[in-house]
RNA sequence: GACCCUAUCGUCCAGUGGUUAGGACAACGGCCUUUCAAGCCGUGAACACGGGUUCGAAUCCCGUUAGGGUCGCCA
């Protein structure tokens, strides 16, 4: 009853529900036996973990690649350390990685609440069928679950057919459930939860398998057929030593997001972590993933997170991507580098975009390459002007080429290149020579987008401003 | 320590009985060039080890070793 997509009440939930690209409304019905539900369940420590990240981007796959429903519930037993920022922080990186929930806070549902400090009943209850059966007792004021101790076979869609032996206590022994306070622990909660809100399928980090066997115990003592469980791989630093904790290096999600990477870069790098298309692409399109995911092509082994390929794919993305979204992305950079692109106006903006976006691998680099396009205070790099400003003779050079450039009528690509070329062929000296110092003298850096592309969007009167300012300063 | 999982280039991912073991990142070299980059071309780089099974094994089995995970009144 109720099992099928098309559930009797047409709740919020339902109509929020994602639709699978490709599936009618008439494939739905036809599998929908047992719809999919999964979820995901972090705990607000005002962190979120790119392995955490994962796990819930492959939920969400699966979700959205069988039409079925992706729940976000909040793991805040500890209460401690549940807090309002905390639980946004798991918002904000799951909604800036395009990882929306059909249900849970903020969305609703009709399997809520979704926070489990706001589930006390329901654990009662469940607490009062386990103790009615006979399967509870006291320790100290704590109460522990009694282990069947028998063997629990768990069919993992990902590790396969695993058995494991529960008889000795003294390797398993009984897990506690609730805590002397009243306060309820994991294992517990965890497993009422995913029974009271329908959850099919169980995908989670590896780190869980070895738990699972005591989950299972519960679902039998309950009664409820455990749902399909898959354990993805763990993401390793990059040594590989151990899985990635809170202290390495680009294990925050919110790291990738102050640090210039694009949310849908990072989440094509996350997909490539223990799966992938089988046909050795890279760069996929997120509906494409939707259409290939599956869980028997979720890998076994562990991954070392790969920073560097991970920058690579964001310059992919970048280089790639519409000026529409670029623009979109540096804007805010922009701002909060102070840098004033409004007054120029919307062309102005759209040309000095375009010189960099090939280049730039990360956001964050828009402003350093970009200000000296926008004003003329922009910073000079101390190294550059003394490697190639401060020789002698440069400041002759400069005003030398500022002369010749005077004299180009037509201020476009061709003509100005033939300026410098000419200029170095009369002096007998490689152009470098007076390419070098003009870069540092119109941007103040050694690195940027082309040199001529650069004259033409600064303008005649600001270039020769500048060299002239330049040889002031130079050798 | 017990239990569970895993084992292909430095890293990620292909390859499920017969391949010159493939791709990507990184590295290195070259070209281009206007610096850095980008782009293009190229080079080096791997089946952990030992036994089986088989005409034939990276692929199947066993063992060893190594790595990871779990054994909480954390989640």
């Amino acid at each position: 009853m109720g099992a099928t997509y098309a559930t009797p009440r047409r709740g919020k939930a339902a109509a929020q529900r994602i639709a699978g690209p490709r599936i009618s409304a008439n494939s739905r019905r036809m599998s929908s036996r047992s719809p999919v539900r999964v979820r995901f369940a972090p705990s607000p420590t005002g962190f979120l973990h790119v392995g955490g990240a994962r796990t819930a981007l492959f939920n969400w796959l699966f979700a959205r690649k069988h039409g079925g429903t992706f729940v976000l519930r909040v793991e805040d037993t500890d209460q401690s350390r549940n807090t309002e920022e905390a639980v946004q922080v798991i918002y904000d990186g799951l909604q800036w990685l395009g990882l929306e929930w059909n249900e849970g806070p903020l969305v609703g549902g009709d399997h809520g609440p979704y926070f489990q400090s706001q589930r006390h009943a329901i654990y009662e209850r469940y607490l009062k069928r386990l103790l009615d059966g006979g399967h509870l007792y006291d320790d100290a004021g704590a109460t522990r679950f009694r282990s069947p101790r028998q063997t629990v076979v768990v069919d993992d869609a990902v590790c396969g057919h695993i058995e494991f032996d529960m008889s000795n206590p003294a390797t398993h022994p009984d897990m506690t459930i609730r805590r002397p306070d009243g306060s309820w622990i994991f294992h517990f909660v965890n497993v009422v939860d995913d029974i009271e809100m329908k959850i099919s399928h169980v995908i989670r980090g590896e780190d869980h398998l070895s738990n699972t066997p005591k989950h299972v115990e519960l679902y039998n003592v309950l009664g409820v057929k455990p749902p399909v469980f898959a354990h993805i791989p763990l993401i390793l630093k990059r040594d590989g030593k151990g899985k990635m904790s809170k202290r390495d290096e680009g294990s925050s999600v919110n790291s990738y997001r102050e640090g210039g990477y694009v949310p849908e870069a990072v989440r094509n790098y996350l997909c490539l972590l223990g799966w992938s298309p089988k046909d050795n692409r890279e760069k996929l399109d997120i509906e494409e993933v939707v259409q290939l995911f599956d869980l028997d092509k979720i890998n076994r082994r562990n991954a070392a997170f790969d920073l560097d390929k991970c920058f690579w794919l964001n310059g992919q993305y970048i280089a790639q991507m519409p000026m529409s979204r670029f623009r979109e992305l540096c804007v805010p950079v922009l701002q909060a580098d102070g840098i004033l692109f409004e007054a120029l106006g919307e062309a102005h903006l759209e040309n000095v975009l375009g010189l960099v976006k090939e280049k730039i691998k990360l956001i964050t680099e828009v402003g350093p390459w970009t200000r000296p396009l926008f004003t003329e205070d922009f910073p000079f790099d101390d190294t550059a002007v003394e490697k190639t400003l401060k020789p002698a003779g440069t400041a002759a050079r400069l005003r030398e080429l500022a002369s010749k450039l005077n004299r180009v009528t037509d201020w476009s690509h061709d003509p100005i290149e033939a300026a410098f070329k000419e200029l170095a062929a009369a002096a007998g000296v490689k152009p470098a020579l007076y390419i070098h110092p003009a870069r540092i003298a119109l941007s103040g850096r050694a690195v940027g987008p082309g040199l001529y592309q650069m004259m033409i969007v600064l303008g005649k009167d600001r270039v020769l401003a500048r060299l002239e300012k330049a040889a002031a300063m130079a050798g």
